[in-house]
DNA sequence: GCGCATAACTAAAACGCTTAAACGCACCGG
DNA sequence: CCGGTGCGTTTAAGCGTTTTAGTTATGCGC
């Protein structure tokens, strides 16, 4: 067995101080006094001796965890990863560690875990999804603040995070007709979703500003995948007057667009310029020529939410938050 | 304030028992005696209360946390989220919970992150790369069981559990062997990988086992981006004799010798099969065609590398494990 | 030389559980 | 009626901290 570390009371009895004393010392306490002499001997012998706070004995005695909770169907999948990443960046500034329970959307291990996570006493809960959507959140969520990332609940006093799709929308509308086209086609997803309805309303928006009719016959909707983007796009592209631009509402869409675009002996942009929407580096970025694409906020989202989090612990009133992706423009346009 | 929860102390009171009584009933415990009808008593209160275990409280009373360290540069990334999955669900099999690190690569964090692991007294920790590389290891992790996922360390008493890379190049090379191909060209990625050297040796074996001469025309390295995926596969394609059958190391390469070959126009598979590996949903599944692509074994690495952190602290001595991925079947070839 | 701040530190009670050891009691054989 | 044996339960000692409420020295004014 390995030298099993040593206690508080260890260093203590080493140091001939109390208990209280090194505690005090090692916290930095300003509210107390202690001499700047003893502070620093017993920082010197902590350090020295590889003294290690037991978090879980700190907890038990301070009375809280500095445990958020994170409930995720993202980790498997290359959507939304930067949520996870900004949160724990933004929970650690505060000092507080993030609990993971990866669900792969199994609603059996979601409850699972959330009851495993209450038991260890989660400060906050952070319920992030990969995609746009409405959530049912395990009914024990109740018993502790939670936030929302990417996703809504009708579940009452559930505050959410949420990406502008509407401002992503107009923004890569805009693109497009900032490179002077005039006849941009929407290759949209299924209607209903939050994601579908407000890029398209970004698009009409964007398309109003620039004094365009809006043609029905230049919006198509159907499933997130690359197949349903070759299908949308090309019926798109074979329309009598067929649009110069392409606005597709997922990059995977937009790698089926490519497809149709160039087996009509299209060039991307010269012919038919493409934006697609997610940045999922994989596929944008590889993609040839590269896509210009929006990029979602997922960094931003973790941070805010555990600032929510934050601020709802101490005690103030919280409310929906919406943050703006940006657009990163490579060779497609 | 929310009604914060009632002790095992309320609880025992609440029954006119004894906490210690309570504690054996809720453990089931059956080392010690405790009447059925107590038993029965016990847990019914329990449930009705509400009453939650405070995991903090038990870990500082039975010294030991359930707890597993991992540290990781995956979750952002579309690469082995599996193993994470994996892990997750071997450690609660052992009522065990993940205390996940997203380092993102950086060696600061994941130093930091390390340390923080170490204060919530972790019983081991699981250190997963999203590359099959050599890690270096913060050195904080000696104090605690280690077990590498994807990588190798020098350190001594590191173990590891690796994909069989040789094994996953084999069976794609057989694969196209199977289709009736006989000069398969590899486009790998850059050497000195153990990634790079296994595939082709995989390859290698393949060929010489079906009695083919090798031909070092055929092998052609680079990076790992579709960008050297075109370029490779190009120079195969334009050989005088090229090869019917290509095998890419990865599947991001994959993409960029699609691109290749359709642009000779060359239809896949009738014109040119291809085999990926790594089995990238987002790529394959959405290629058109579907890539046929070696998976690696993921989730089992990540069960596998839980198993022998449990090992470990039973005493056992434990060795490096290799898994072998399996051929994902699409259309390719 | 006394009373009093003040600075520096200590004692001890939590925090919510686990667990080894002790306890009381009913039952049994003799 | 007595000693032993099990069974069901309790007592109490931790686990490693934090924190409240002290307790000692020391210096200072008068």
């Amino acid at each position: 067995m390995r030298k099993s570390g040593l206690s508080m009371d260890d260093l203590a009895r080493h140091l001939g101080l109390s208990r209280a004393t090194v505690s005090f010392a090692l916290n930095g306490r300003t509210d107390v006094r202690i001499s700047e002499a003893t502070r620093a001997r017993v920082v010197a012998a902590a350090r020295e001796l590889g003294y290690r706070p037991h978090a879980g004995a700190q907890s038990l005695a301070a009375q809280r965890t500095d445990l958020i909770g994170f409930v995720t169907d993202i980790p498997a999948s290359p959507f939304g990863g930067g949520i996870i990443h900004g949160a724990q960046a933004a929970a650690w500034r505060r000092h507080k560690l993030l609990l993971i329970v990866s669900s792969e959307g199994d609603p059996e291990i979601e409850a699972t875990g959330v009851e495993m996570l209450l038991d260890r006493r989660v400060e906050g809960l952070v319920y992030a999804t990969q995609m746009h959507r409405v959530a049912t959140l395990p009914a024990a969520v109740e018993a502790v603040p939670t936030v929302l990332v990417h996703c809504t609940s009708d579940r009452p006093g559930a505050v959410s995070v949420l990406p502008d799709e509407v401002e992503g929308g107009y923004a890569a509308t805009r693109r497009l007709l900032a490179a002077g086209h005039r006849r941009i086609g929407l290759v949209n997803l299924a209607a209903g979703l939050p994601a579908s309805t407000g890029r398209r309303s970004g698009y009409e928006r964007a398309l109003t500003e620039a004094g365009l009719e809006l043609e029905p016959a230049l919006v198509r909707q159907g499933d997130a995948t690359a197949t349903t983007g070759y299908d949308l796009a090309a019926r798109l592209l074979d329309l009598a007057d067929p649009p110069t631009g392409l606005f597709c509402a997922t990059d995977r869409m937009a790698m089926g667009a490519y497809d149709a675009a160039k087996e009509r002996g299209l060039r991307i942009p010269e012919d038919v310029a493409v934006v697609g929407f997610d940045n999922q580096e994989i596929v944008a970025a590889y993609l040839r020529p590269a896509l210009t694409t929006v990029a979602l906020p997922f960094a931003e989202m973790g941070v805010a939410a555990v600032e929510m989090l934050a601020a709802t612990a101490a005690g103030e009133r919280v409310l929906d938050r919406t943050l703006t992706g940006r657009l990163v423009e490579r060779a497609s346009v």
